[in-house]
DNA sequence: TCCAACATGTAAGGAGTTACATGATTTC
DNA sequence: GAAATCATGTAACTCCTTACATGTTGGA
């Protein structure tokens, strides 16, 4: 039953930081929040319009170009009071890993090519991270550690990453050639 | 419109390990991937039906306890069939990075809250995985490496993460008396 | 004898993606 | 004038979880 809504949040979460047009939500959530976060826009403009039922957002604005969206007040309280409650916690599935355990229906050859793969692509977000980290150090808000940490969240996890694809591939090697 | 069902894969890998009733396919998923992969048997059993009339997967017996599902020929070919295709990228959703972000709209003392109570759970993951390592260690199968893997690969990110965890706290606390 | 574990399923319903469809405005 | 970007939406469809429902077997 009632799994929470979380694009709800991502979506109010969005508007806290000003009011958007539909269209700005969703490039926020994919330039701020992208990696860890994402909605797509058969989400996001149905929601928009519930949310607006409910009171928990209003229309600010409608010139030619499309519509303003802002939180209202009931919408930030439902926004912190999310925020106040526990995450729950992440129950991932993760493609990689399900083939790396079922690695002995296939040559060994095959696994180290996805690795490979997923450290080049790591290498690259890990590169994206470290930009991402040089602009936010030049801003002075008072958002900007929120900001700095989850970066920092990024580049910890895929340096991690990155030292154990190197360690898969040295025992995926002398596996094939004892 | 059509994602792939990974569910299938995951069962039919499950299968690969030998034959086994819904409920025990159920259970090697807990036992042995759960931290990167779960189903439900709101997934399973439907699944198995589905699977034995597209001939990949047969009823081997059926006792009064149940039954027991084998990977055809055709099926253990389509296993194999993604194994080697390459991974799709994990699009992950973390509620805590999401809320970390907005970390802005409460008081600190919040977001502080959140992380330690991650940190605690990574602690007893950690722990989980090194029980798990040691297990692993005293087995001599050909499937050990690769369930190595998986393992080095959790204990990688929960010491990542735990590391994070610190900084995180660190600097947050360095915020609010500054 | 009772409890834990083994075992199998269905129903309801929301979550979420992808593809389609359309149009205005700005910038080169 | 063309291309990129801004902008809004719907339809179809699958995935997946949660809750409900039921029964057996083995061991303490």
């Amino acid at each position: 039953m009632a799994r929470v809504n979380r694009s709800r949040y991502a979506v109010l979460g969005m508007l806290s930081l000003g009011p958007a047009s539909g269209y700005e939500v969703r490039r926020r959530l994919e330039q701020r929040v992208a990696p860890y976060w994402h909605e797509s826009y058969g989400q996001i403009y149905p929601l928009l319009g519930r949310l607006v039922e409910e009171g928990l957002v209003e229309v600010t604005g409608e010139d030619g170009r499309g519509r303003r969206f802002a939180l209202t007040a009931s919408g930030h309280a439902e926004l912190v009071a999310w925020l106040e409650a526990p995450p729950t916690p992440v129950r991932g599935r993760n493609e990689l890993l399900l083939k790396a355990f079922l690695g002995a229906e296939t040559s060994g050859e095959v696994l180290a090519g996805h690795i490979r793969d997923f450290r080049a692509s790591l290498v690259d977000e890990l590169a994206a991270y470290r930009v991402n980290q040089a602009t936010i150090a030049e801003r002075n808000d008072e958002r900007r550690v929120f900001s700095e940490l989850t970066v920092t969240y990024g580049i910890a996890e895929a340096e991690a990453l990155i030292a154990w694809c190197d360690h898969a591939l040295d025992r995926l090697a002398a596996g094939t050639h004892p």
